[in-house]
DNA sequence: CAGTGACCGGATCAATGATCCAGTGCTCGA
DNA sequence: TCGAGCACTGGATCATTGATCCGGTCACTG
């Protein structure tokens, strides 16, 4: 009648649930990326190592290995994970123009909030969030009647476009916060100065001069583009077989 | 009067030129930039290992050390070096969207000249090379009339958008080369085939299903970004004080 | 000829990604 | 009730790699 050994009946409910008194869920796929993405905010990529990854999870580094094959399945999973943020317009408006802004908006408010993310958009995104988001804008585009080759191209511009926007906006003031003084932002204005000589218009004009509002120019850019596949969109439109112009 | 215990007066014009019989030059950081461009041309980012490099070089891997600090140094220098490559068209020029037409081009293609570059693209970029384009760009759009806030934007964008399309398409065709079977553009291209009723708009017109020419996408969206500069630019060039429109 | 300084590299360290393999406890069928 | 099997864990261990220590080599100088 009693138990094994190590207890009497009913022990199950005195003792913690078996996963040595750590509070944590059991330790999934989905647990480890959520994880990851922690410590990647917190501490950027380069201090992102399987080891620090577990001992954040309570568990050996080892462990980590059941559940992902490698570390840029980490990577990989983490990158898709944080654009389950970017929200999907309601694709029933009329506007097409308002929904890829808002879209694009949000790609690039997501890769700001998680500077780590812009060294990792040269790998594949081939994960369900990103492909969900790619299809809402292809979705978009063709029931503007945006038609090839400038459907392609509109695609490509605007993901080209956030994407080296996010990049470079991470590269001039991601480490401001974490290095204030080696700043990279800072040591690139003494550079200017000292060589304002050399490069006069970029000393007196440059990003880092005029200290610019990122999301102006951003904002500016995408217009730039957004008329472009506009015009194009309605001159395909208007003259459907003729050479367009 | 014999010289000393090894040799004899004028022995130095009968040793090799002490270099221990090697050929090559006295290594140089400029001798080490080069090698190292070459070794990531032919084997890609991550067979560049300090070991690997010094080999090359016929010398032992601390000795770079000497010549150069860090690891990071190599690809700072050596990504600077390619750009060396690009062109600065001659400012004579009256047409300055040709000028940038050609400046931008001509970065491009080094950038998909060397596929590793797309992912160093990262890191700040304050080399010689870098600067000295990005000052020509800069003075080019100020010649054309453009003023702030589409000076920054212009510039801004531009970059971003060579820098976005330089890592996407190395993302998607780099290494088809060299993994011909497990070409990241193959499975992708599976990938869609599988799941074409989740993306459909996606496996019918997405850039693996229409295998889109990247250099006519590349310069449709430029056209778009620079009609948009030039617009601007016209309009403040009309209306200097009034406010645009 | 001793000394100096530029330059080189073997031995070595610590960190890291990854694997091997021996567990550990739960579940389920007999 | 029990034992086989399975999901899951982690200590020990390996190879690789970036980087440093420190002792060497060689030309040149005073």
């Amino acid at each position: 009648m009693a138990g094994k050994g190590s207890g009497s009946a009913g022990d199950v409910w005195l003792r913690p649930p078996t996963r040595t008194a750590r509070e944590a869920p059991p330790l999934s796929r989905d647990r480890i990326v959520e994880e990851a993405i922690a410590l990647l905010d917190e501490e950027g990529a380069d201090r992102l190592t399987m080891r620090r990854l577990a001992e954040r999870l309570g568990t050996g580094s080892t462990t980590l290995y059941w559940h992902l094959k490698t570390k840029d399945d980490v990577l990989d999973l983490a990158l898709d994970a944080i654009f389950a943020a970017v929200e999907i317009p309601g694709n029933d408006g009329r506007d097409w123009r308002a929904a890829v802004t808002a879209l694009i908006t949000g790609w690039r408010a997501v890769l700001l909030a998680h500077p780590w993310s812009a060294a990792l958009l040269g790998r594949p995104m081939l994960g369900p969030n990103v492909l969900a988001r790619s299809e809402f804008l292809y979705a978009t585009l063709v029931k503007a009647g945006v038609v090839e080759p400038h459907l392609t191209a509109a695609a490509y511009g605007l993901s080209n476009y956030v994407i080296g926007s996010a990049l470079m906006q991470a590269t001039w003031t991601a480490r401001a916060e974490q290095h204030p003084g080696s700043a990279t932002g800072q040591a690139a204005r003494e550079r200017f100065r000292a060589d304002s000589d050399r490069y006069p218009v970029l000393a007196a004009h440059g990003p880092l001069a005029v200290d610019g509002d990122w999301d102006t120019s951003f904002a500016i850019g995408l217009g730039w583009l957004l008329d472009g596949i506009q015009a194009d969109a309605a001159a395909a439109g208007e003259a459907p077989e003729s050479r367009s112009e």
